[in-house]
DNA sequence: TAACATGGTTTCACTGGATGAAACAAAAGT
DNA sequence: ACTTTTGTTTCATCCAGTGAAACCATGTTA
């Protein structure tokens, strides 16, 4: 199990401390040495190094670190104009008019799935999605959607990664991605998160590979499981529609 | 002129070969080493560590580098509610509205300003902004701004940088400065880019501090001096009335 | 007011890890 | 086929990153 090693230590650490500032806002120094167990000089000149660079700034008050204007400079050129979650934010926010609920645009990345694209439900109770959050592939409508119908291999790889949950049947999870080949579409209750619910389709390009999951979402009580089953024909006629548009 | 080096060389050149992806969306990596000034070798090695934290991503036809995921979600969780860029957006857009050219918001970092915000005139013919530019401080409206009503001290850092034109003759531009602050605004014709022009005004917190620049710009056929004159006590209402609206 | 606790900063000796030259592999162009 | 270009691997050298400990500035408690 021994792995080759071609990357740098210190760059490593370094961004580490840079993902700390994922979640949350402000971080101080012996709080970020801990997190990601470090020595707090160690940590320290990292933070320095960060700061030059522009990627950290230090919130003038406390003495606490926050993410720098690099990050943003960054962002902007995140996202080319051929780039899936600009092709089709005009389609979702038509879905998200038509059914009324959150609209959100997944893409696998290694073992985990990231939400590139979301549109925000207009109702009083809706479920709010951030664009950037990275959650597990192994619950939720979407993680279903993007391991059932990904290249032959990749369900085999994510669950064999040390972050797949241990407790998880994989035979009995493999059955139920199977179906979900055979119905198009997958729905989750309560799955991840307790009162929400969601529907989810693939998204194919011309050449018939799965880019991304488009997946509507909101409060179980709205999304039952019948509802959802109402929604699925929509979705999927939405997902298709946007593999059409992608080159 | 010795500087104390407090920082990790090794870091310090991964986020250099990070922040060319600041200009242009691709790179290949003889192009990256090129534009650092690396070895080749090395600039794998970062490249990878990249790579691995998922900072760069490659394209899989070419072999080129992309921007990767981690800066997506680090820049979701750039700015809180009660940041300047969030906050004021809706006073911009009236701004906007009310003038139908494009509006910036501008901040300095250190010898430099970045647009933290904009909202796009919605004429044919109109200036584009881009969130997340950096520009220098030595030219353009919003440039003068944050340098005429900045703390005392700052023109003097900024202007020392080694990145200030040299043929720039300061004692004119601080001139110029000291004009501005008694006019309570400033101007450019065509300074920076041919074809445009723009206003700014300053915003000040509750404390009287200054927070960033407000501009208008547009095509300086529209944009005339006179013009902009007239738009200025509309612009520095705007940008008081921000200031209020800010901790 | 002193004693203590808590974060951030600096110093320094040690050595392990980053480095760059050079060799290698694999495409792409001629 | 040869040449050019770009990405990858290897390896000896030695410098740069490391962590322990000391230091400093605050703020908190007794």
């Amino acid at each position: 199990m021994e792995e080759e090693k071609r990357t740098v230590r210190a760059v490593e650490r370094a961004l580490d401390v840079l993902l700390c500032f994922a979640s949350g806002q402000e971080w101080g120094l012996t709080e970020i040495a801990g997190r990601v167990g470090l020595h707090k000089s160690t940590v320290f000149r990292l933070l320095a190094t960060l700061e030059d660079k522009g990627f950290v700034t230090r919130v003038h008050t406390t003495d606490k670190y926050r993410l720098g204007l690099s990050v943003l400079e960054l962002s902007a050129n995140l996202s080319r104009s051929d780039d899936p979650s600009v092709v089709l934010l005009p389609e979702m926010e038509r879905l998200r008019d038509q059914l009324s609920e959150t609209i959100s645009l997944y893409v696998r990345d290694r073992a985990e799935r990231v939400r590139i694209q979301a549109v925000q439900s207009m109702q009083a109770i809706r479920r709010v999605a951030t664009v950037g959050a990275r959650l597990p592939l192994s619950v939720g409508a979407s993680s279903k959607v993007l391991l059932a119908f990904a290249d032959p291999g990749i369900r085999g790889l994510v669950m064999a990664d040390p972050a797949w949950p241990a407790q998880l049947d994989r035979g009995a999870f493999g059955k139920q991605l199977d179906d979900i080949v055979a119905a198009g579409y997958a729905t989750s209750y309560e799955e991840r998160e307790p009162g929400a619910a969601a529907v989810s389709a693939p998204i194919f390009n011309r050449s018939g590979k799965l880019v991304a999951a488009l997946s509507v979402s909101g409060p179980s009580n709205r999304l039952t499981p019948d509802r959802m089953h109402e929604f699925a024909p929509a979705i999927i006629e939405a997902a298709h529609r946007m593999g059409t548009i992608l080159g």
